[in-house]
RNA sequence: GGUUCCGUAGCUCAGCUGGAUAGAGCAACAGCCUUCUAAGCUGUGGGUCUUGGGUUCGAAUCCCAACGGAAUCACCA
């Protein structure tokens, strides 16, 4: 992927491959593939711009690696007018690259209004996230997963795909039951109207209540002379509930109206929920709709012998031969599981949206489920098999360890978005910048940076590892955090207008030849110019933790920046109008890449 | 037991396909607001990269093993 702008032909590592490739050639006699020279941009304890690894390069060169680097450097710096000096440390050569070079490329970055928006690459890509269950509101492990999607979404579309954002409500099976029945039970008619309690948390409250009328019954049963394992299975409610699913799948009226109206109520918290974390989806699915959907697929697997079935009528795929267990695909009664309707959905979703390839974001729970599912459907022999990828995640614990929803030791989200705002508010009130801002300014503002900090603190975290979210460290807005990089833009935004107060222009056109940049802003001219780059690695790896701390590099170099160099009071006209288009690129990468991640910058904080 | 993932500062995390003295933030301590937003900046202290082997010029990174932790292996979803 190319380092700098589409326009450019080649990268600065390309082109000192070339280079470094055309010395050795000339110093050596000796031919070397451009590709294995190793180029990496220099550590900022060294002086130079771009590094040449000498060490592979000693069999060819037969001399040490100080004489080696400093043969090539020498060269280079002779043939090659870009490359203005280099130095020799041990086995690195470290080239720098001509003031005139750096101020080109800037200003090809700065010109570029599309810059690190990739390609298009004419792929159809679907991301499937957040599939809510609808017998309990939305925790932090769901928030995890919706940033996730949503971001990975904007990164593959960033990287030039066409995306579909999916999400399939998990709307039927025992557990929306269990909540049906304890709002008969105990509900007393209450609805959100009546209450003023949000939906999916009315609902919510019904399932923590048919828990508690539940292991009542198995204690009791317990003390009647019962072992609790049967107990467990005897309970009358459970019964009940089982026997509400039955009704359920017959179509019994009475039972599918209570179970339209819950989920109605539950969908409907769930679309504030979404609306406050600024999540849409392009195509929602309910499993309601979609249950029996794979079945077909299960009769083709058992003609093409991928199946079989044992004698009791269930039908099994053996995937003991791949290293995995035997899977149940089709119960004994003829009803599909779980993995038989994700056939069937993944299939038609290939099918109706020509995809050429499918996320699904789903917990590290289900590792093994998605290894199974794609082992089975590249046996039915569907090509694109290999074209889903699972982004796995794991799990959020907190402090006290992990959360459990019958402990009540779940983290809310809406609480906790409710929490993120609070801090935002207290915090901003107290530093008194906003004094002369509307009402709903403020709010939208109180919003914008708690909704950032709490959006950065879950996406910086590699999403493939166990986070520990800490609650007083979540609301922490120093350091590397979404509130920094958040006041870096609104910081660069304020001189920006300030500039323009006084007169002052800023644009591509300032950029002219005669600018030397100084070493601090060639460093963040670097930095700018790996945008692309960054885009298409989180792209690539799917790690929207990538692109965050890429952010939090750039904010935080400008910040020392900003320390150091006087802008405004600058007497010499070019060189401050070089500086406010270095710190206008600065902000729109900053947006740029914040946006890929779904939070927003605010222009004053 | 099988499979997969994780183990880096007191804590939370970075560390790209192997490269220079392993980096940030928090916490602790010491400085910096007549100058563009102090939600900031500068400095100090803090490490056997879980352990042991291997691969090579060179390993936190790749391979093997051990130890520790997590997930999963349902006619649940």
């Amino acid at each position: 992927m190319p380092a700098f702008g589409e326009n450019r032909k080649m990268t600065p590592e390309n082109f000192i491959q070339s280079k470094a490739a055309q010395a050795i050639q000339s110093l050596y006699n000796a031919s070397v593939d451009q590709s294995s020279l190793q180029v990496q941009v220099t550590r900022k304890e060294f002086e130079g711009d771009y590094t040449l690894v000498v060490f592979p390069l000693l069999k060819v060169s037969r001399q040490a690696p100080e004489n080696t680097g400093r043969a090539i450097g020498e060269w280079l710096v002779a043939n090659v007018p870009e490359i203005a000096g280099f130095n020799c440390v041990k086995g690195f050569l470290n080239l720098l690259f001509s003031p005139v070079y750096w101020d080109e490329a800037f200003a090809e970055i700065a010109a570029n209004e599309d810059f690190g928006q990739l390609p298009s690459t004419g792929k159809n890509i679907m991301v499937e996230f957040s599939s809510p269950n609808t017998n309990k509101p939305l925790h932090l492990g769901h928030i995890r997963n919706n940033l996730l999607g949503d971001s990975v979404s904007r990164l593959l579309k960033a990287c030039g795909n066409n995306v579909i954002k999916s999400t399939i409500v998990n709307d039927r099976g025992i557990h929306i039951c269990k909540s049906m029945l304890a709002w008969q039970k105990v509900g007393e008619g209450r609805t959100p109207e009546s209450t003023g309690i949000k939906g999916d948390h009315l609902v919510g409250d019904c399932y923590v209540a048919f828990n508690d009328i539940y292991k009542d019954e198995v204690k009791k049963l317990v003390e009647g002379g019962m072992d609790e394992e049967t107990a467990k299975k005897e309970a009358p409610s459970l019964k009940e509930a089982h026997q509400m699913l039955v009704d359920w799948e017959k179509g019994d009226k009475k039972v599918r109206d209570l179970w339209q109206m819950m989920n109605d109520w539950v969908l409907k918290g769930f679309d504030e929920t979404y609306a406050a974390l600024g999540i849409t989806f392009d195509q929602v699915d309910f499993e309601s709709q979609t249950y029996l959907l794979g079945k077909e697929l299960v009769q083709k697997g058992l003609e093409t012998g991928v199946f079989t079935t044992d004698p009791d009528g269930s039908v099994w795929c053996d995937l003991t031969a791949d290293g995995l267990d035997r899977k149940l695909v089709l119960r004994g009664d003829g009803t599909s599981v779980y993995i038989t309707q994700d056939l069937g959905t993944a299939e038609r979703r290939f099918a109706n949206y020509n995809l050429d390839s499918h996320v699904y974001v789903v917990g590290n729970e289900q590792d093994y489920h998605f290894q199974v599912l794609k082992l089975i459907l590249r046996k039915l022999g569907f090509a694109w098999a290999d074209q889903i990828y699972h982004l796995s995640y794991g799990m959020v614990e907190l402090p006290e360890g992990k959360m459990k929803s019958r402990e009540g030791t779940v983290v809310d989200a809406d609480d906790l978005i409710q929490d993120m705002y609070r801090e935002a508010k207290a915090t901003s009130e107290e530093s008194g910048k906003l004094a002369d801002l509307s009402e709903w300014e403020k709010e939208k503002l109180y919003r914008m940076i708690g909704l950032g900090a709490l959006k950065y603190f879950i996406i910086k975290v590699d999403p493939k590892k166990t986070m520990l979210f800490n609650p007083k460290e979540s609301i922490d807005f120093n350091g590397n955090t979404g509130p920094f990089i958040q006041y870096t833009h609104a910081r660069i935004c304020s001189i920006l207008r300030k500039a323009a107060e006084q007169g002052i222009s800023s644009g591509p056109a300032s950029v002219t030849p005669d600018i030397v940049p100084s070493a601090k802003e060639v460093r963040l001219i670097k930095l700018i110019s790996l945008l692309p780059s960054k885009v298409a690695e989180a792209g690539a790896a799917l790690s929207p933790a990538i692109l965050a701390n890429y952010s939090y590099d750039l904010a935080k170099d400008f910040n020392q920046y900003y320390h150091d160099t006087p802008i405004l009071k600058e007497q010499d006209r070019k060189v401050l109008e070089f500086r406010l288009t270095l710190i206008g690129t600065i902000a729109r990468v900053l947006r740029k890449a914040m946006g890929i991640l779904g939070i927003e910058l605010p222009e004053r904080m």
